[in-house]
DNA sequence: TCTGGGGTCCTAGGACCC
DNA sequence: TCTGGGGTCCTAGGACCC
């Protein structure tokens, strides 16, 4: 916590549906939804006119269609959320070199790195206005809320206090008072999980939370969750504002309308999102040693299984083999509803580019999860694509059939690829034994 | 046909090494 | 024959956030 009111949390109001009934006249001052349009999807943001019929986020498009179902239902655009949202963090970073995105509609700014005057109440009050009216100009109408506090907890609870369109400036020296009367769940961290066991130690309030010593908050929440609280209750939070985060994962998931029961449209569907944590890994000049696979089976029992390789890699092949493979282990005969696969463990570097064409062959080689050991086909020509080894099962007309074999899924999907494909990496002699 | 998608962080247990 | 700790890495699951 600083002396100061340095510490700035910026928040579109509504963000989705605002965009959408800012480039769509006909929306403005009627409910719209985006999300919650799939079979299965959820409400990611509803304009205050859907709120007022009592659609959030996070509720289930049936709930909200049967709250609201006048309401507009849109999918979304992220290509103009990001848009506009990049044109936000610009004006943030007009204000301060130290922005730090928490997502498309929420950032902290740090003022204290600004070029202000002071940093008195007054001066941030009027720092905040400004903010909010430049933010309304350069997006082209949309509102944002903001709070101004010492600290990132205290910004962020003071953004929730007047929304939508409005600001919140906590003095120094005034936080606990502001906190002491709220309930637990206002702070970031107290979930329902949380909320539960403090309710059921008789805990509603920050006023009582604060009378818990840190050792019972501890044994109640584990150590990092109780120590944590036991700070955030006596306004202590001095986590710096920072930049640049770097990544730590990249995912691709889905869930499906009906349940998924055939294992070879799994293994299509896991291959197809590898081949995409792929792309995006190289875009960003990532790559990465554990491949994880998640499964959300009938009952929304949710399982992952991941592998870890002795390098890394950002090759969707790769990726989807061991996603594959993960998957191979895992009994779906109830029926899927979600599948995912993710690559984490990442490296910001790519291999190719420090290493050379010599270190990248070798990574093909210790990033199989197991030698091809397979016993083929007496004179049969053993390929290799994206899927990994296979061989070749039939050809003709310029085409040749494909059929790949794992060693824990016998037999495997069979494909066809003109001979010409450059997804047919390289031919092999099959293994003598 | 209740319950998205993309993330982060934490915990607990087991393997393994010194 | 029985009994150590500490540290690190990996895996699976869960809570939470927007």
């Amino acid at each position: 916590m600083r002396s100061t009111a340095s510490v700035l949390h910026l928040d579109l109001d509504a963000f989705f549906a605002a965009v959408e009934q800012r480039d769509k006249p006909s929306l403005r001052g009627k409910p719209v939804i985006v999300g919650g349009t799939g079979g299965r999807g959820v409400v990611s943001t509803a304009s205050y006119e859907a709120r007022r019929y009592g659609v959030g986020s996070a509720m289930s498009g049936r709930e909200a269609r049967a709250r609201c179902p006048h309401a507009a239902f849109l999918s979304g655009r992220f290509h103009a959320y990001r848009a506009t949202s990049k044109l936000v963090m610009e004006v943030l970073r007009d204000l301060s070199p130290l922005v730090e995105p928490l997502s498309l509609d929420e950032a902290f700014v740090d003022l204290a790195a600004a070029d202000l005057p002071d940093l008195e109440v007054a001066t941030v009050t009027e720092v905040g206005e400004r903010l909010r009216a430049r933010v309304h100009e350069v997006t082209g109408g949309l509102t944002a809320t903001v709070g101004i506090a010492s600290s990132k907890f205290l910004a962020k609870v003071a953004s929730e206090l007047d929304k939508p369109d409005g600001m919140t400036v906590v003095p120094p020296g005034t936080e606990l008072d502001l906190l002491r009367p709220m309930n637990v769940h206002v702070i970031p961290g107290v979930g329902p999980a949380t909320a539960e066991r403090l309710r059921r130690a008789g805990i509603h309030t920050i006023a009582e939370l604060e009378l818990v010593t840190e050792d019972e908050l501890v044994r109640l929440l584990g150590q990092a969750h109780g120590h944590g609280l036991w700070q955030l209750a006596r306004a202590q939070d001095s986590r710096p504002v920072v930049a640049e985060r770097e990544a730590k994962s990249v995912s691709v998931e889905g869930t499906y309308d009906s349940d998924l029961t055939d294992r070879r449209l799994m293994e299509g569907l896991l291959t197809r999102q590898a081949r995409e944590v792929g792309t995006r890994l190289r875009k960003n000049g990532l790559s990465g040693r554990t491949v994880t696979i998640k499964v959300r089976l009938h009952d929304f029992t949710t399982l992952s299984r991941s592998s870890t390789l002795s390098s890394p890699t950002d090759e969707g092949g790769t990726i989807g083999r061991i996603a594959r493979s993960l998957l191979a282990d895992l009994d779906t005969t109830g029926g899927v509803r979600l599948l995912g696969v993710g690559v984490s463990g990442l490296a910001d570097w790519v291999q190719e580019d420090l290493f050379g064409e010599t270190a990248a062959e070798e990574e093909v080689e210790v990033v199989l999860p197991e030698p091809p050991r397979r016993t083929w086909p007496p004179g049969a020509d053993v390929v290799h694509d994206e899927l990994g080894p296979g061989w070749v099962w039939g050809s003709g007309a310029g085409v040749v059939t494909v059929r790949f074999e794992t060693a824990d899924t016998p037999p495997g999907p069979v494909r066809s690829f003109r001979v010409d494909d450059p997804a047919l990496r390289r031919f092999e002699p099959p293994p003598e034994d």
